[in-house]
DNA sequence: CTGTTAGCGCCTTCAG
DNA sequence: CTGAAGGCGCTAACAG
């Protein structure tokens, strides 16, 4: 509500001090003796004094508002936790979040660009809800940004991605560890980097170990449960069929348990299973719980605040950064010796 | 970005106006000429003039900004629609969001609503991510406020709940419909709106068939799969097992999908399924296919910022409204006529 | 119909 | 160490 709060002016006059001293004092800036400061503190708290943003912004040119401008908010369930590690670290900073949300259309993400301009946000971070490479809008150059699960060949601008490569190595020396050597692939066919970067933490890791690539035991679809439980099945009626298999998300996972149920294998007793994801609603519920690779996309939500409140404080370290996040294995059910 | 971008009086220079002129022409306020208002335009658009919000908002004490905030935007997965349908319905309105999570600690929530107003936001969208009774913080009396899938006691206030009964009653309707008699319902435990709601749906749907209520036939857990599949057990042990199932949610019906396949019950064929949610991750990828009432997420995001602009827009039909949305049937595979 | 003139609440040189 | 004064960019009376 815009109504008459107390404004500095209220609180200088209770203080008996003018104005610039009671700013002064709870900006921590000036030189005002400790007394003052407290006094004046004190008084403003009693008076339950509360800044205008507004007011501060305009003439101070930082809004304390972050922009959070992303492709789809909602209909991924992933998106809520990088929007919660952005929120939180933003509060911690005195910062807020003023979200915009683009449906994948580029003239209504330009709007709300141009509405969180308008408002003077400090800067933006840009987000994906996965892991993806973008061309930033023209409308952000010379906006401080950061890139969050998205990443641009732009080497001035920070970014944050998953390290896909290196979920799907630790998903493998998991099964590896177990005793697995014939392990297949369930990867899917989008063109995006976690399709690459999956693929090649699975060969790197059989690499690494000795065991020739297989050809036959991978099997690709599209990156939900249906596509999943037929590339599965594929896979699961090899005559020397694998003994776990790594999947490329929970949802085509959950496909393979399928698949298993239908080919009367028993998880993990007959085949193992490892995926990426950690979408707690699906790894969770499945039977026996999945294991599955946690993506950080809390941890990414706060860097991504972080490194921009770095940058737009000037601090040393303020050069871009684009990095990788590892990626946990959450421990469940779904992987066992080998057969036999 | 907060640089020296083109402002009102560059526009007024270049248009051989005065400010005052502008602002009117802009605002669509005053008493312009069309041919000025017209040229006007013109040349703000030509010099790529955006207006700054925040020393309109500091004049004319309206930001144009929504608080929104939410006791945890980010463990369920249905979340993030609520937020989109109010973004977009905001952006209609040349509003803008600024959301705060509270992760259900209620400090956190008051430094956030703290945020909020500091930054003076018009209004505030007060939500949860499940229907539930709330008791609306101390800070937000004099703020106006509509809340979204929370209800309270208080009639000055705005406020859209999903109709819990009425989306029990569909759901029976259509069991009934295909000819089912014998009907089981799957409930959580916990004290929420929806508890009672759907399970007094669950009984008028019954009553209004004739068909009696048979408390053997009721079980309940905890609203999530494990707790589903251990009441479906129960339930599908019975002699005279129900040939259809009303869950509570889609992840307690997925527990019903793996407590049938425990029990060698081929659904739609042995078993008939409808649950809430139509939590589209578990719903599309259970075999077969679920189907399940939706809840209204966007629809009820879109409602609340419109309620609210009206009220803050005096309309005349700004009084405070509590309403129920309907909730509707998603049809998938999981029904079918009873067996025999 | 259009222009002049004050501020909105705060920050920030610049003097004391 | 503290106070006075001038805007930040825009809107809204009030005059012309």
């Amino acid at each position: 509500m815009m109504s008459k709060r107390v404004g500095i002016r209220e609180v200088a006059a209770a203080a008996g001090v003018s104005v610039t001293t009671v700013s002064h004092s709870l900006s921590g800036g000036g030189q005002i003796s400790d007394a003052t400061r407290e006094r004046v503190k004190n008084v403003a708290e009693g008076l339950n004094y509360a800044p205008n943003r507004l007011a501060s912004g305009l003439r101070s040119k930082r809004s304390q508002i972050i922009g959070f401008v992303s492709d789809e908010i909602s209909t991924t369930p992933y998106a809520g936790n990088v929007l919660l590690g952005a929120q939180e670290a933003a509060a911690a900073n005195d910062q807020v979040l003023m979200v915009v949300n683009s449906n994948r259309n580029s003239r209504i993400e330009d709007r709300g660009i141009d509405a969180l301009l308008q408002h003077s946000v400090d800067g933006i971070i840009y987000a994906r809800m996965y892991h993806q490479a973008v061309e930033l809008p023209a409308a952000l150059s010379g906006v401080p940004t950061v890139l969050l699960d998205a990443s641009s060949d732009r080497t001035d601008l920070s970014s944050v991605v998953p390290d896909e490569e290196g979920a799907a190595v630790t998903a493998m020396e998991h099964l590896i560890a177990a005793g697995h050597r014939r392990i297949g692939y369930l990867g899917n066919i989008d063109e995006i980097p976690a399709t690459r970067g999956r693929l090649a933490g699975y060969r790197a890791a059989l690499a690494a170990h000795g065991i020739p690539f297989d050809e036959s035991l991978v099997t690709v679809g599209e990156s939900m449960t249906a596509p999943g439980r037929d590339a599965a099945s594929r896979v699961l009626a090899l005559a020397d069929r694998p003994t776990a298999l790594f999947c490329f998300n929970d949802r085509m996972a959950m496909g393979a348990y399928q698949a298993a149920h239908l080919a009367g294998l028993e998880i993990p007793r007959d085949l193992s299973i490892v995926s990426v994801d950690n979408f707690e609603v699906l790894a969770d519920a499945l039977l026996p719980g999945l294991t599955s690779i946690a993506l950080p996309h809390y941890e990414m939500g706060r860097w991504a605040i972080e490194r921009l409140a770095a940058e737009l404080a000037g601090e040393a370290d303020s050069a871009p950064q684009q990095i990788q996040m590892p990626c946990p294995l959450v421990l469940r059910q779904s992987v066992g010796p080998p057969p036999r």
